[in-house]
DNA sequence: GCTGAAACGGACAAGATCGGTCCGTTTGTT
DNA sequence: AACAAACGGACCGATCTTGTCCGTTTCAGC
């Protein structure tokens, strides 16, 4: 996601030697489809392999795991605070509404396995940043109800508590198993219930 | 849930002595326990531990793990079965459905883990009781529909999908997690995003 | 009660997986 | 070319899981 050289523009402090930066890219990423899948606990030896590198280079690059976690939750929440500013762009405030909702949803289902563990781990760093994040979620939900499009009678932390409904594995009776459809489905249904009138 | 005598009453047979007999209950219990807060892979240690019994005694019920998942499942089965019949006893259309609804969102909460493993897992007998819940589901719901109760604009199957969504562990924010909150919560938004008008 | 058989429990062996280290080899930089 | 930084993966000990086996307990019929 970042690439550039500053020494320590982020928490992480970039690496120099250019096989190195890739390789920190790698395990970045790999580390977000792990835990996106496997959940917070994915073992070293398994971001290792997703990321097509050797165990030592993982361990060397976050010797703690709490570093591996504030780095993957920060680009996480990086991408949602971008789609909140583009939220609290739009002139309409239920268009502004539902793309924040959608977009919270999505990451909330695509990283099932993270959720509430935001506050234990990550740094005051990340904390600084969920902060933001829950700021300008507030502002988002609040203006929607302000303008009459969204329904009163819940609590901003209710509304944003729903976002992670969409995350669907299934049901009870099975059926064909289709996240996609079943992410889809619900965040329709849900929104029509959270409008107003 | 079934502790009748008769060798074949069920998928698996009853023992004899009554001490089997409380273990054999105890088991599936503890197996219901298990399997809903750790998954289908918990271990055999994990279930005998519930249950207060040595492992040779659920290895000895159920030589085979597709054993104990699908008295498992079909134990679940049948709750929802009896759910379904009083569903389609009540002369209110959306009540019926709305208990049935509930009922399926609940116990897909409650058993998070096995979502979409009815198929894989669990003889023809498991298969047979699936057939039948579908069935009357499908009933349910069409009558909702028909009365001009529920929304027309989802086919049965994606209104059944929808009994996964309440299931929420959480947002990708945080937030003070509470399960039997946020349940509510979706349950809520959800039967009123599908009431038709 | 007594006795035989059924059921029990948990120690135990074998294998998988995990966290974490260490060192010989490769790769980039100057 | 030479040096240092980065790499990879074998390796170790600890933990957890599956599945078996056998000495002990408990029930049922007499």
């Amino acid at each position: 996601m970042n690439t550039e050289r500053p020494a320590a523009s982020q928490g992480t402090a970039m690496p120099v030697r250019v096989d190195a930066q890739r390789n920190a890219a790698r395990v970045l990423a790999a580390a977000r489809r792990a835990v996106a899948s496997a959940g917070l606990d994915v073992s070293y030896h398994e971001i290792a392999r997703e990321a097509g590198v050797g165990v030592g280079t993982v361990y060397r690059r976050y010797p703690e795991r709490d570093q591996l976690m504030a780095a993957v939750l920060s680009d996480i929440l990086t991408e949602l605070i971008d789609t909140a500013h583009q939220a609290l762009d739009c002139d309409d405030a239920w268009e502004g509404f539902s793309l924040l909702f959608t977009g919270l949803a999505l990451r909330t289902a695509q990283n099932a396995g993270l959720s509430g563990s935001l506050d234990q781990h990550g740094g005051p760093a990340v904390a600084q940043q969920r902060h933001e994040l829950l700021d300008l979620t507030r502002r988002v939900i609040e203006r929607a109800q302000d303008q009459g499009r969204l329904r009163r009678d819940l609590a901003w932390q209710d509304v944003l508590r729903l976002t992670g409904a969409p995350a669907v594995r299934g049901c009870v009776l099975g059926l064909e198993p289709d996240p996609a459809h079943g992410h889809h489905l619900v965040l329709t249904v849900l929104l029509d219930g959270l409008q107003a009138g």
